[in-house]
RNA sequence: GGUCCUGUAGAGCAGUUUGGAGUGCUCGCCACCCUGUCAAGGUGGAGGUCGCGGGUUCAAGUCCCGUCAGGACCGCCA
């Protein structure tokens, strides 16, 4: 090793000692006859004491350096309590620069804000800075415990191929042409989820494995073309089995690293309910503002607005005090979400009710209004009426932004939870139906021999784990038997040659004694961005792309050549 | 595909409302001074196609149109 030491490692203990450290010019303070170095390695930084003969004016932020020197006891009055390694410092007999650096492009030391767009382009530069660094040793930490965690509960570590078959349903696939077979495309996998279901049928009974996995979808704070799911199944298990599982993983995570113990076991709310209360099937329980649903109170009125299949409020504490201009901006927000509007009322500090709903509103709606919205005072009620689901939608997001405006949320605390009974199917907008979560997930028992007469109301087994408003693991119970999978690909409309062309190899592979299984796949860049506190999952990613899915500091994607493009095979016409 | 925000020196910003010489701030960079700092300090200096293109105007960083890039959101993401 070129150093003997690391420089966050030095304490009093070490004064008297020869060390040799190895590392870069973090800060420096040249006072002319003596000069300070800041030397910072992986572990930390150290303070590098240089006298006038030993020629350190030239070094240069970021250097990377090796110094010998001796350790000693800061002389009295000169320590620096905020700092690990502050009672000491090296006193340096010789300096070596192993490599100079050219002039940053930008500051790596120091809490100045630096674009995205920079810190990828020098995304080195970028991990170099302490927070950074932190995040990818916090997702690594998380990384070792998950697999302790689900190698303790007797997992199965298995790889699945990424160069695999394009399969219909969710999300665009990425394709890659096959040089091999010209005209034929591998696709890389949205998720393992047939393969894990196959490892099933293989009798492997309990496999995970942190699978990348690729979307070609718009990319949101999220959201990247590929990611990483702590992909899990079982065999022989029913949802409280897989539901056990996750809370063990997710427990330990927390503990370990946030420092918190999740409640065991963890809340359960029925997707109804979540729907209901919320307007969200992944409600952030970090504050109140439930909705409250007024189709009841208003179902003999006389406003027009308000003779709708379904009205609902939710409040906003001191909203009644927001200028015209703040209200119309609501408007303005309900529009941007595609609704007509937000109708609102506003509860004045001497209890009456203005705003141009009002109005509209007979004295006996009027009268039990504020009492029937838990409104106060100052409060503004905003309401929408219309189709269920989209209006839950949208008073679900208008909580929100009532939570983030009116500084509702409480960031320190964690909220986790079950969702659980989601629908099976939904309507697809044109007559039909589509899957929920996807075509293998099984109904609940007591849905298991009639959901095909009833698509609209049968509920799924499966469930969601949410923390904090973000849905950060879902699974299911998984069909297994030909026949009721048949029944689902009659509601959803996949014929039998459909299904055979497409997933004919699972189809085929349940044929031989297919045990009942199940699981779960959790975002895992969305659990290291809550463990480490980022704001978005570009924070835990080392090497992310933009929103566009470009990577600054690379350049991909870019063009091929004419060469390329024949050997590949992109033009080929497909195979017979 | 759509909506909104942003783009000014290596970094972070102000200036754009109300057009008048690239006007300014903090940090960094370069040179010099400085023996106890730890966001060291001092003096001096360099560094700008104001994202790009077009238009209006006597005159555009500033107003208009288009375009590119980054970010947030809607659609989309089983």
């Amino acid at each position: 090793m070129i150093r003997t030491h690391t420089a966050g490692s030095l304490r009093e203990e070490h004064a008297g000692q020869q060390v040799t450290l190895a590392g870069w010019v973090a800060r420096r303070r040249d006072h002319g006859g003596v000069v300070f170095i800041d030397l910072r390695d992986a572990s930390g930084s150290a303070q590098v004491v240089f006298r006038e003969e030993d020629h350190a004016h030239d070094l240069r932020a970021e250097y990377c350096v090796q110094v010998v020197g001796q350790v000693r006891v800061r002389p009295e009055g000169n320590e620096n309590p905020d700092l690990p390694t502050g009672s000491i410092e090296v006193v340096a007999d010789r300096v070596e620069v192993l490599s100079e650096s050219a002039p940053l492009p930008f500051p790596i030391e120091g809490s100045v804000g630096v674009s995205e767009e920079a810190r990828l382009k020098h995304r080195y530069l970028d991990i170099r800075r302490q927070q950074v660094a932190e995040a990818m040793r916090t997702r690594s930490k998380a990384t070792y415990l998950a697999n302790e965690v689900m190698h303790e509960l007797g997992f199965v570590y298995v790889e699945t191929p990424t160069l695999t078959r394009s399969t219909p349903e969710g999300a665009r696939d990425f394709l890659v042409p096959v040089r091999l077979q010209p005209g034929n495309w591998y696709a890389l996998p949205q998720s393992p989820q047939l393969f894990k279901q196959l490892l099933q049928v293989a009798g492997l009974e309990r496999y995970y494995q942190l699978a990348k996995c690729y979307r070609d979808e718009d990319l949101r704070a999220d959201r990247q073309p590929e990611f990483t799911q702590i992909d899990v199944e079982m065999s022989f298990v029913d949802q409280e089995d897989v539901i056990e599982v996750g809370e063990a993983l997710i427990g330990r995570l927390w503990k370990e690293i946030a420092g918190y113990e999740p409640p065991a076991p963890l809340p359960r709310m029925t997707y109804a309910d979540a729907m209901a209360r919320f307007g969200s099937d992944k409600p952030d329980l970090r504050f109140g503002q439930e909705l409250v649903e007024m189709t009841e109170y208003f179902s003999g009125t006389t406003f027009r607005v308000f003779q709708a299949d379904y009205v609902g409020a939710v409040v906003m504490p001191g909203g009644a005090s927001q200028t015209r201009k703040e209200l119309d901006g609501w408007q303005e927000w309900a529009r941007s979400r595609g609704a007509k509007g937000l109708a609102y009322v506003l509860v004045q500090e001497d209890g009456t009710l203005g705003g141009p709903v009002a109005k509209n509103l007979s004295e006996q709606e009027l009268s039990g209004l504020a009492a029937k919205v838990g409104a106060e005072p100052g409060d503004a009620i905003f309401f929408a009426a219309g189709a269920r689901n989209a209006s839950r939608d949208l008073l679900g997001a208008a909580r929100l932004e009532i939570g983030r405006r009116c500084d509702l949320i409480d960031e320190s605390q964690w909220s986790f939870l079950w969702v659980v009974d989601a629908p099976m199917f939904e309507e697809d907008g044109e007559g039909g139906w589509t899957a929920v979560h996807h075509p293998f997930t099984g109904p609940k028992p007591e849905w298991a021999d009639n959901f095909q007469d009833h698509p609209g109301e049968a509920l799924a087994y499966a469930y969601d784990m949410v923390c904090n408003g973000m849905e950060i693991g879902g699974g299911s119970i998984r069909i297994h038997r030909a026949e009721m999978q048949q029944r689902v690909f009659d509601v959803l409309g996949i014929s039998k040659e459909e299904a055979e062309s497409k997933f004919g190899f699972l189809l085929e592979a349940f044929k031989y004694g297919p045990p009942p299984h199940g699981g779960i796949a959790y975002g895992w860049d969305r659990i290291c961005m809550l463990l480490s506190g980022g704001e978005s999952i570009r924070d835990v990613i080392a090497f992310p792309k933009t929103a566009s899915g470009f990577d600054p500091l690379t350049g991909a994607p870019t063009p091929i050549t004419a060469g390329q493009r024949k050997e590949a095979g992109v033009d080929a016409p497909p195979r017979p």
